[in-house]
RNA sequence: GCCGACAUAGCGUAAUUGGUAGCGCAACUGACUUGUAAUCAGUAGGUUGGGGGUUCGAUUCCCUCUGUCGGCACCA
């Protein structure tokens, strides 16, 4: 998918769109008033203040017909620099333009505006030559938006549109929207019977069903056999938690309103748990600790459940009830940088393992200006900081930094992807904790026999097992491989009267050799049963005739593939399991 | 939570200005006995998301609740 922020050449032409469209609101609407209209990821957008008038499908059709009459007349793009005091005087009436002005320093900043016949916007440029350009266009997109990106502030009118310089690459573009819907997990989760929701069960709480279940497992299977292989012990620890043992964490503080509200028993408060640290310190503070016993490595399948707004709730991706693939590494100061560099090592591992390309990596740092959500500690924060950039520099992975996205206690590495629809996501993360210990008062016993604090590694390879489905389901476009696949293998005899018997055969001895396996011997036609099998994604379809009964020979087509082998019996099986273990088709 | 849109059978959808719902797939029954993406015929399946209102009459108009979708805000 292109990225239209990225992309020069595009960027400009979408700005200049940006400008276009709103222009085009002007005509239609002399009273709109105009925040910022920048170029995204995803093409571009403009904020626009129209009172109490909301945007509507008819007006879209409206401001696109008005767009196409801009366009079609041509005019040129002209820059002028003017004075910040000029400036002030030009956009007088619109007082979203003088807040943007206001904040201008005239002497590092040029300021500048462009104009397109009777239009006039505010803006550093570049821009394209003419309107006639912005031919192109489509829009794609509208919703309200807060001004300035605050709740507390008014809602703006937001539209969305993207701008090429060619039609058949913007229909190009328009078919690759659809497409992506077509890969959506929230379908391909329905059409394969992975999950459902019930408005009687709740919204956000989704039920994984039988074929759901069987990829749940295998994942589950699978990243607790990588982490025991490096050392991490597995524990169970309850979905829910007294109150105080959030308190003691800071949680309580900073996220009581997207817990479940607290529930009293007895004259004891609990809640659902919302994350699982406080369980496993608690767990880490069961026994004293020598250095010698350090890293010590708890992980834990957990269950939790957070009060997640009602709009940011989407299929399996971001719900009320969710399991992570958790784990909290205690270790001494000197050991962080070899623990750090084993996560990311076992990251990147399995997303190798698992064909995963097209991810990045985001150093979240704090904001030191933030001194509600942060943890008031300046060194603290550097050195956690200024460690986690050493290790990454030393590994040699690429990543970016972003101010203000850490967590309260410390800064974190983020795996982040994009879903078919809607905005990136964070998969994989990795947390550096110099706090939650000494608020739950963990110590070791280092060299000296003198108490010590260790440091807290908070990591999760899959994020949550939930949202690591939706991706994967998404990245495989429903097409999972073997090893993951609800039903491994589907067995069609050609005709039940004469090769039943030898299909039922091998149905029973790959289902004894626990491959997932099916017979489908319904009397129908092998190609009505074949384009079932296809549509259901099945990695391998077994197709068993007189030739196949003649030989003990199976033949089978993979997914994707319109070709049929045929080997024996034994090869076969070989193949599969080979496959499974490899975790290759 | 905020702004907006949407909700018709298991799934996908149709119903002109308000006149009590069609179609395809799936399901079921029967015939066909099949070699790689749909054999034919028949049967059954709906309080049009829930509740309320306007009306002689509501899938259609209004209110409300629930859920879904697109953004915004949030995301330990």
């Amino acid at each position: 998918m292109v990225n239209f922020k990225e992309d020069e050449k595009l960027n400009k032409l979408n700005h200049s769109c940006a400008h276009m469209m709103a222009q085009a609101v002007k005509h239609l609407w002399p009273e709109a008033k105009f925040w910022v209209g920048p170029v995204v990821e995803s093409g571009f957008y403009y904020d626009i203040d129209l009172g109490d008038k909301v945007i509507n499908e008819e007006d879209i059709e409206a401001i696109s017909k008005e767009m196409k009459k801009i366009s079609k007349d041509g005019k040129r793009i002209v820059r002028n620099e003017i004075t910040k005091e000029e400036a002030l005087k030009q956009f007088a009436d619109d007082p979203y333009k003088i807040d943007l002005i206001e904040r201008m320093d005239e002497d590092s900043t040029v300021i500048s505006t462009y104009t397109q016949g009777d239009f006039t916007d505010l803006c550093r440029g570049p821009h394209v030559d003419t309107v006639k350009e912005c031919k192109n266009f489509k829009l794609i997109k509208f919703s309200g938006a807060y001004f300035k990106g605050d709740a507390n502030n008014k809602m703006l009118q937001r539209i969305y549109g993207v701008c090429f310089p060619t039609e058949e690459e913007l229909n190009a573009h328009i078919q690759e929207l659809e497409d992506a819907k077509l890969r959506d997990h929230r379908k391909l989760g329905k059409d394969l019977g992975i999950f459902m929701t019930h408005d009687l069960v709740g919204k956000g709480l989704p039920m994984y069903l039988p074929n759901g279940y069987v990829v749940w497992d295998a994942l589950e299977t699978y990243i607790k056999g990588k982490e025991r292989k490096i050392g991490y012990k597995h524990v169970l620890t309850p979905p829910l938690g007294n109150v105080e043992l959030y308190k003691t964490s800071g949680h309580w503080d900073h996220y009581q309103d997207s817990m479940f509200p607290k529930m009293e028993v007895e004259g004891e408060e609990f809640v659902l748990r919302p994350m699982n640290c406080p369980h496993h310190m608690m767990i880490y503070a069961n026994d004293i600790h020598s250095y010698r016993d350090l890293p010590i490595r708890i992980g834990e399948i957990a269950r939790d459940c957070r009060f997640e707004a009602s709009g940011a709730l989407k299929g399996i991706e971001r719900v009320r009830s969710f399991c992570q693939n958790d784990a909290h590494l205690f270790v001494t100061p000197e050991q962080i940088a070899e623990e750090f560099k084993s996560v990311v090592d076992l990251i990147l591992e399995v997303y190798n393992e698992l064909h995963i390309t097209d991810y990045h990596f985001e150093l979240s740092l704090r904001d030191p200006e933030d001194k509600v959500k942060y943890h008031p500690d300046d060194k603290m924060w550097d050195d956690a900081e200024n460690t986690l950039r050493k290790v990454l520099d030393d590994i040699g992975i690429d990543y970016v930094e972003k101010i203000g996205e850490a967590a309260f206690y410390g800064p974190k590495l983020d795996v982040q992807v994009k879903p078919a629809v809607g905005n990136e996501i964070t998969l994989s993360t990795c947390q550096l904790d110099f706090c939650l210990p000494a608020k739950f008062n963990l110590t070791y016993v280092d060299r000296d026999g003198s108490k010590k604090t260790p440091v807290v590694l908070h990591r999760a390879v899959f994020g949550s097992i939930d949202r690591f489905i939706a991706y994967y389901l998404e990245e495989t476009k429903g097409a999972l491989p073997l090893w993951l696949a609800p039903t491994q293998v589907n067995v069609l005899p050609v005709n039940n009267n004469y090769h039943l018997e030898y299909a039922e055969n091998i149905y029973k001895m790959l289902h004894d050799e626990d491959i997932r396996v099916e017979l489908d011997d319904r009397e129908e036609k092998v190609g009505y049963r074949m384009r079932e099998s296809v549509m259901r994604k099945i990695p391998i379809t077994v197709i068993l005739g007189q030739k196949e009964v003649d030989e003990k020979m199976i033949s089978y087509r993979k997914h994707g593939s319109e070709e049929t082998i045929t080997v024996s019996q034994n090869e076969f099986v070989t193949l599969l399991k080979e496959s499974i273990l490899n975790k290759v088709m």
